[in-house]
DNA sequence: AACTATGCTAACGTTAACGTCAACTAGGAG
DNA sequence: CTCCTAGTTGACGTTAACGTTAGCATAGTT
């Protein structure tokens, strides 16, 4: 597979629909990673694997999360624990995050229920044409 | 039932762990009404229907809206269309929003996923003790 | 009367998440 | 060589969503 394909900054933001400018930010705090960058131009290249990685921070944006939350879920992502107290903080990590999902879910449901309703008011007392 | 109680800022801010500057900003962009203020002191008295819009307006915030979007939402809720065409107009921004909604609730059961199979993989990984 | 608690307005301060702009460099196109 | 396109590094600007502080008023307590 071409799984060795690379972008330039401009080519990544296209295709997430966000400015390069927005990457060069997350660099700056930490949350993207530009290595081999052209040793003389000093240009960013990026690997399938900062892609998907900036993908799951976009994801994590729209999901109503900040950057430092979302910065926290990744680290939790590529950690690689030594010991067994630093495995049982990320699995408690894990677990709190995963009641906070299950809690937005919930009232995601709810909220759309809510709207559902009066949607639904608003359609049965349309004239009939 | 004693649904006519009434609460003053600080009483509502306590309720739901915010500050009474929020509140009154709330105010100040107009996502919330404070009728009935004391003709003499000017203080703000808020009755149970103000009580629920703020809890939406946190439920939304707490699902990662602006305070923009949540404005329109809540709008939505409140509104008495007068004719079809706003009727229709209403319709639609409702079954735009819920499509959004549903988006979101897919997204965050992927995220929910990812995250369990990262943690079970921890996990399975401990030591027996 | 003096003090304390609660609230008010007005206005400036703060943080996250970028936008924008200037000044520069390297790589082609003609 | 000249021009144009992409990209780079500062550095200052901007917006949403409040925090904070000052100066004042009112109501209840001692």
């Amino acid at each position: 597979m071409a799984e060795d394909k690379v972008f330039t900054i401009s080519e990544l933001a296209a295709m997430f629909d966000i400015s390069s400018r927005t990457i060069r930010y997350y660099e700056e705090i930490g949350m993207l990673t530009s290595e081999n960058r052209d040793s003389l131009t000093k240009q960013r290249s990026y690997s399938n694997g900062e892609r998907r990685r900036l993908k799951m921070i976009l994801r994590g944006k729209k999901l109503g999360f900040s950057l430092q939350e979302i910065k926290e879920m990744i680290d939790l992502y590529e950690s690689n624990p030594e010991g067994e107290s630093e495995k049982s903080r990320i699995i408690s990590f894990a677990d709190s995050k995963l009641r906070e999902i299950e809690e937005q879910i919930m009232q995601l449901q709810m909220l759309r229920e809510d709207i559902l309703t009066y949607k639904e008011k608003y359609e049965n007392s349309r004239v009939k044409t």
